[in-house]
DNA sequence: ACAATATATATCAAACTGGTTATGTATGTC
DNA sequence: GACATACATAACCAGTTTGATATATATTGT
């Protein structure tokens, strides 16, 4: 039942729901009307993938489920790539400024 | 002929060579001998896929075929995972202290 | 020229993917 | 109860992937 998070991601529609994610929850349906090239149960099955890797969480209300984003796998994969972050320093060094930014306007407790 | 980097990444072998490439370049056969339970022909396509992804590059030398890293197309991933880097706030933290680590140590020109 | 080494390509079968249509299940509405 | 809505699962199919074996190509050594 465990999925691959790197497989799951290999697909663009997949990813692109995470994105949709991103912002806000989102019930199944709505995510289907984003994709109106795919089927319902093509989305669904997306869906299950998403589920199955552990990368969305899904809340029952009434008729609907809604689907949310779960951060921790893409961490995995964040991680992952952490080990290659050293081999394009510039865009390390970009990522310094924002980390140093976000330091100096943390206000304690801040997120 | 050009792959999606997502897709290569998919792979859990293909993923090793990258870490194995990571470190230093490798010729064809020395990355082979490193997976015993895959064949000769099969590592070899799974060269060509990094190949078409662009994330390898290959260099002639004499009877060997030399494989190195090239970083670009993991920045790529890492500047779509940068949109949810947000979402996992302790791990920031730690790659934060990284960072200022890496600052410290710095001594001009080091990698 | 011949043999050995290093690596790629060809071909094929088995497994996996991503899409479709048809159907199932649960929850509301009249 | 009958019907609609919201979603999942089943069955199926074409295309792709991954592994294997066999073969080709290029380079080096004798």
């Amino acid at each position: 039942m465990p999925r691959d998070v790197f497989s799951a991601l290999a697909d663009p529609t997949r990813r692109q729901v995470l994105d949709l994610l991103s912002r806000q929850e989102r019930a199944a349906g709505e995510l289907g009307r984003a994709f109106p090239h795919i089927s319902q149960p093509g989305i669904s099955r997306h869906l299950r993938v998403l589920r199955e890797a552990g990368l969305v969480h899904v809340r029952q209300d009434r008729r609907n489920r809604f689907y949310s984003l779960r951060s921790e796998r893409l961490a995995e994969v964040d991680a992952w790539i952490a080990k290659y972050r050293g081999f394009w320093a510039a865009e390390l060094d970009s990522l310094e400024a924002y980390l140093d930014a976000r330091k100096r306007s943390a206000t304690r407790g801040g997120r």
